[in-house]
DNA sequence: CCAGAATAGTTGTAGCGTCAACTATTGGCG
DNA sequence: CGCCAATAGTTGACGCTACAACTATTCTGG
């Protein structure tokens, strides 16, 4: 990490986002973990269940929306399934997929880990950047998920087209 | 994620920055696992320790610049030290410290894997921001810092204040 | 000056993610 | 048709991180 090849600005630009993605992650997990005995992803996983229609997805399609490989989503809901909070059945449309729909009692889980999981979000994510800020980190976002997953193979459905 | 508790503009932004801090580690993981043979944790490690005077740290100041806890970074350098890259020898002003060191090894796996990962940086980070959007993200940072690590346990070392 | 609290670090364990290997189905095209 | 590539998903092994328990020093107030 020799100082000279980035300028001053790159570089404290550098240094915040790596300490954002390290220090993150902890920050969502502890909270949901004891709050709702969930991990982040796991949450994400059930949210993203919880406003698909029929509450269920193809195992491909939630990948997609929860940013993750199919090998990590497949662990995370044979975990989900074995605790009740998700069913999978094979898609009747075609049969090497596989459909994860959310339980009833998945949904009331999500239900009630909700409010705390979004107060918790706002207190150390939103409500310290004004609204201006919010703005330029959907622009900055924007650009550099075009980066990080170019073909749009995971962010595609929500990322907007650069301008 | 019931998306009446966040306006458009906030969900937009937090989506990103959940999709980011899922998909940066990857990116930095595997260029430098595939280059060096190291996680971007680990290099990160070493490139603090060659930037220090001596080439050494204590151990609980090497976590803090590298926002993690002493437990895994205790298991890190264990690693390292047994790849040679480190050494660690008890602080001779303080009996309960423990000093790392960056070995001769070390110095020139980080020198040589310090132009491809600045690289990876600029292609994935830096470059697709304007340098307008790379100061905002400055600030953006030290807003969320502040939050996200309160007392400046990790990030007092470069953060800066909020005005 | 010494008892208890705080600091510094290590280690074992359990859980999660990555990677590679594998099965099963579908789609394309010759 | 029939074969081969692509798609969809699962699984097992291995490595890394969090958490809790532990040892060992140093600091501090009575």
């Amino acid at each position: 990490m020799d100082a000279s090849w980035l300028d001053a600005d790159e570089m404290a630009a550098w240094l915040r986002l790596v300490a954002i993605t390290e220090l993150l992650p902890g920050v969502l997990d502890s909270q949901l973990r004891r709050d709702a005995g969930l991990s982040h992803y796991e949450y994400f996983v059930l949210a993203m269940l919880s406003e698909a229609p029929e509450r269920t997805l193809r195992m491909t399609s939630l990948a997609q929306r929860t940013n993750a490989t199919l090998a990590r989503l497949s662990h995370v809901v044979r975990r989900l399934e074995e605790r009740g909070l998700v069913e999978r059945y094979p898609c009747p449309e075609d049969a090497r997929a596989t459909n994860a729909r959310l339980t009833a009692e998945g949904w009331s889980l999500v239900e009630s880990a909700a409010p705390a999981h979004v107060a918790n979000v706002r207190e150390h994510v939103l409500d310290p950047l004004t609204s201006q800020q919010v703005h330029q980190l959907v622009e900055i976002g924007d650009a550099l998920l075009e980066r990080l997953d170019p073909g749009g193979r995971m962010t595609a459905l929500y990322r907007r087209e650069a301008r």
